[in-house]
DNA sequence: CCTACGATTCACT
DNA sequence: GTGAATCGTAGGG
């Protein structure tokens, strides 16, 4: 399993974001090995993104990490209870990142099974095997990511990382971000990545009524 | 100190 | 499709 260096990180969110698809999440604890192929992302880029927590260059102790050193996690607590993965993009000072919104199992599938439902892998249905990691904060479940121990964290580590995947051909497609309408124009940036047609993407876009 | 709310998920209709 | 859950965060007094 090869590493992403961190120059892969260095380089611009949207091609980051886009080059993230079809890559591996990798989390090793205590010998157990979790794997899955991440199939949807979100690019959030600093002061000039309304939906970005780093919105106008605002710093906060929750959003510090997006401000260090590319190639680093920042996770954060949503609604009290979802734990949310980021990957810090481009470089310090430059607060952008990329949300791993959903991706499909491939390593460690009784450990997920067990995170998210208290039950072995073969007693799930098939809606809940699709249902353990098709969302960001269902993939941090799954993964057992919390921010206590994992915001900050260096992704050249060998517990958390992202791995490269295999030489499938992937398509790639783009919508706005989901669950950012209060964001003015921002809602309709195209920086939503995932897989065309694959069963563990969250969601279609949401349909407006001028789109 | 106090209040409002969120890069979501789930149960229910 | 709708609404509740649940609490850390951010921002204002």
């Amino acid at each position: 399993m090869k590493k992403l260096p961190r120059a892969f990180f260095q380089q611009p969110t949207l091609e980051v974001a886009n080059a993230l698809i079809g890559k591996r999440l990798v989390h090793q604890q205590e010998g157990d090995t979790l794997v899955a192929k991440i199939v949807e992302v979100e690019a959030y880029k600093g002061p000039d993104d309304r939906a970005a927590h780093t919105y106008g260059g605002r710093r906060t102790p929750r959003n510090e990490t997006m401000f260090g050193e590319a190639g680093h996690a920042y996770v954060y607590l949503i609604y009290g209870i979802h734990h949310c993965i980021n990957c810090v993009t481009v470089g310090p000072e430059y607060p952008e990142g990329v949300l791993l919104r959903a991706a499909e199992p491939l390593e460690g599938l009784e450990t997920m099974a067990k995170k998210r439902f208290q039950r072995t892998y073969n007693e799930l249905t098939q809606s809940r095997r699709r249902q353990l990691t098709n969302g960001p904060g269902k993939l941090g479940q799954a993964f057992g990511i919390t921010k206590e121990r994992y915001n900050g964290h260096d992704l050249q580590s060998d517990s958390l990382f992202i791995a490269e995947g295999s030489k499938e051909r992937i398509v790639v497609e783009t919508s706005p971000r989901i669950g950012i309408d209060a964001s003015g124009e921002a809602r309709d940036y195209p920086w939503r990545f995932f897989e065309k047609d694959h069963p563990y993407v969250s969601k279609r876009p949401k349909p407006r009524a001028d789109g």
